[in-house]
DNA sequence: GATGAATGAGATTTCATTCAT
DNA sequence: AATGAATGAAATCTCATTCAT
C-alpha cells in the first residue's frame, strides 16, 4: 500500500499558503513559493487543490473559520461581561494581526469577497450579541437596532482595515491604539 | 524617461488608467487596455510613466488629490454648518463611489499604501476640522482629542471599506445606508 | 522491468489501453485513466510495460495480431469462395470498427508506423491470396501481379482510412457504404 | 510609425509550422520550436494566431487550399485530356509529398478532421470531373455514379495514406510506385 | 507485487517593456 | 514624440514516472 493520502498535507499547504499569500498578496504569490515553503513540490499542491484560486479560497475560508470559532467560544463563554469583552478584544486583535495579509488579498480578489462579506457579517453578529448583553434596556424600535448594527459594522470594518493599512513597521503600535479605543467604546458604554 | 513631455497626454492617460484600474483592479489591468481607452498606443504610456506601477501610483495620487481638493473646498467654504456637512457628505460619497476600485487596488498593493495612508490622514483632518466647528465646548484634554481622532479615523476607514467590500450589485444601496448613518452621526450630535 | 510477471494482468491492461487509446488517441490518453479502467493502480502498469509508448505499441500489436488471426482463419477455411469472401468482409469491417481509434493513433505516432506497415502488408497478402483463388487464369506476367498487389494495397488502405476519417456520427453509415463497395469489387469480378 | 503589421509574418509562421508539425506531429510539436524555425520569438506567434490549435488549423487549411488551387487550375485548363491527367498526377504527387506530415497531424487531431474531410471531398470532385471528361458514355444510372464516386474516394484516400504511412526512407520509392499505378488507372480506362 | 502520493521537468500562454520606423 | 510589432521572462498547470510503504 502506498503512502496514505496524508491528512496533514492539506493543512500543511494551507499554512504555507497563509503565510505567502499573507506576505505578498494573491497575484504576487507564485505557487512554487508556497510549495517551497510547505517543503513539497509544486505538483503536490494540485493533488489537494484544483488551482491557485481554489487554494486561496480554502486558505481564506480556513483563516476566517478559525478566527470566528475562537471569537464564538469567547462570546458564548459564561462569565462576567467585562472579562469576556476583555478576552474578546485581546483574542480578536491577536488573530487579526496574523490575518492582515490575507485580509488584503481577499479585498482585492473580488471572487473572494463573498467569503469576506459573510465572515464579517457573522463577526458583526457576534459583536452585537456580546454588546447586547450589556444593554439593560431593550432596543425600543427596529430602526434603532438597525442603526446600531450599521455602526457596529462600520466600526468593525474600520478596525479591520485600519490595521490592514498600517505601515508594516507601525502595525503593532497602530493595533494597540485601536485596541484601546475599542476597549473604551465597548466597556465605556 | 518619466513624467511630463506634454500637458494633455498624461492627464488623458491617467483618466483612462483611472477607469480601467477602477473596473478590474491593478493586476488584471493590461497596459494595452489603458492605451486603447486613452486612444493612444502602448508605447506612448512609457513616454510619460516609468512603468505600470508608476502609472498606478500617479493615478491613485491624482484621484485622492482631486477628492481632497473638493472636500477641502467644502470645509473651507463659509456658511451654516449644517449645509456644509450636507454637501460634504454628498460630495464625499459621490466621489467615493467613483473611486472604489482604485481603493481596492491601493489596499492590495502595499507599495501604494502610503498614498492611501497619508491621504486618509488628510481626509480625517478635514473631517475633524469640520466637526470641530460644531463643538461649542473646546476639547478639554489632549487624550480626549486623541480618542476622538481615532474614532473619526476608524469611522472614515470603516465607511471607505464597507463601500469597497459591497457586492457590485448592492453598492448603491449599501452606500445610501452608509450615507444616512454618517449624516445622523455628524448632524445628530 | 518490462513485460510479464503475471498472466492475466498484461492482458487486462492492454484491454483497458485499447479502449482508452481508442477513444481519445495516444497523446490525449492519461496513463492514470488506463489504470482506472483496468481497475488497478498506475504503478502496476509500469510493472508490465516500460512506459506509455511501450504500452501503446503492445496494444497496437495485439490489436493487429488478433485481427490478422481472424482474417487468416477465414482465408484458410476451405469452402465456397463466395461464402469466404462474405465472411471475410463482414469480420474485417466489424473488427475495423473497433480498431479505428487505434488506427488513428498509429498513423500519428510515426514510431508505431512499422507495426502498421507490416500488419497492412500481411493483411494485403491475405486479401491477395483470397482473391487469387478466384482467378481462373494465372497472372501472366510479374508486372501484372505487382500492379494488382498495388491496387489491393491502395484499396485496403483507402478503406481503412476512409473509415478512420469518417465523422464519429457517420461512422456506421460510412462503413456500410464501404462494405457494399468492397463486396461488389470482390464478388463482382 | 511602428513597423507595419507584417504581411509576410503569418505566412512565415505558417511555413515554419508546416515543417515542424509535419516532421513530428501536432502534439509533439512545441510552439517554441516553430518560433525558432521561423526565426522569431514565441510571443510573436500569438500576435497572429489565437493558440497552438488555431495555428495548426490555419496551417492545415492553407496547405489544402494551395494544393486544391493547383489541382483546380490543372483540371480547368483546356487541352488534351491525356496531358492534363499527366500534369494532374505529377503535381498532385509533388504536393502530396510536401504535405504528408500535415496529413498525419490532421488525421490525429479529430478537431481538424472536418478540414481534411471537406478538402478530400473537394479533391474527389476534381478527380471526378477530370475523369468524367474521359467517359464517352454518360453514366446511365445514379447508382453507378454513386459507386464510381465511392471508388474514387477510396482510391484517393488509399493513395494519400499509403504515402503517409510509408517509412521516411522509402517515401520517394513508394510514391513513385503509387504514381505509376494511378497513371495506369486514369490513362488506361 | 501492488499501490498511489509525490515528484518536477516541461508546455502553453500572457504581457510589461523595448525600439525600429 | 508616437507607434505597435516583437520580445522573452515568467507563471500556471499537467502528467509520465518513481518509490516508500
Amino acid at each position: 500500500m502506498a503512502r496514505s493520502k496524508d491528512k496533514a498535507k492539506p493543512a500543511q499547504i494551507i499554512d504555507a499558503a497563509f503565510s505567502v499569500f499573507g506576505e505578498i498578496g494573491y497575484e504576487a504569490t507564485v505557487v512554487k513559493d508556497i510549495a517551497e515553503r510547505a517543503g513539497i513540490s509544486t505538483g503536490t499542491i494540485y493533488t489537494y487543490f484544483d488551482d491557485k484560486k481554489d487554494l486561496f479560497r480554502a486558505t481564506a475560508q480556513e483563516g476566517w473559520d478559525r478566527f470566528l470559532a475562537e471569537i464564538r467560544a469567547i462570546v458564548e463563554t459564561p462569565g462576567p461581561l467585562t472579562a469576556r469583552i476583555q478576552t474578546f478584544v485581546e483574542t480578536g486583535f491577536a488573530t487579526l494581526k496574523r490575518s492582515l495579509p490575507l485580509l488584503r488579498g481577499m479585498l482585492f480578489e473580488s471572487s473572494q469577497m463573498n467569503i469576506l462579506q459573510s465572515s464579517v457579517d457573522e463577526f458583526c453578529s457576534l459583536v452585537e450579541s456580546l454588546v447586547a448583553g450589556r444593554a439593560n434596556r431593550p432596543v425600543r424600535i427596529a430602526e434603532e437596532a438597525e442603526k446600531r448594527r450599521m455602526l457596529i459594522r462600520v466600526t468593525v470594518i474600520g478596525v479591520l482595515f485600519s490595521a490592514a493599512m498600517a505601515e508594516p513597521s507601525r502595525v503593532d503600535e497602530e493595533m494597540e491604539d485601536l485596541k484601546q479605543t475599542i476597549l473604551v467604546m465597548l466597556a465605556g458604554g
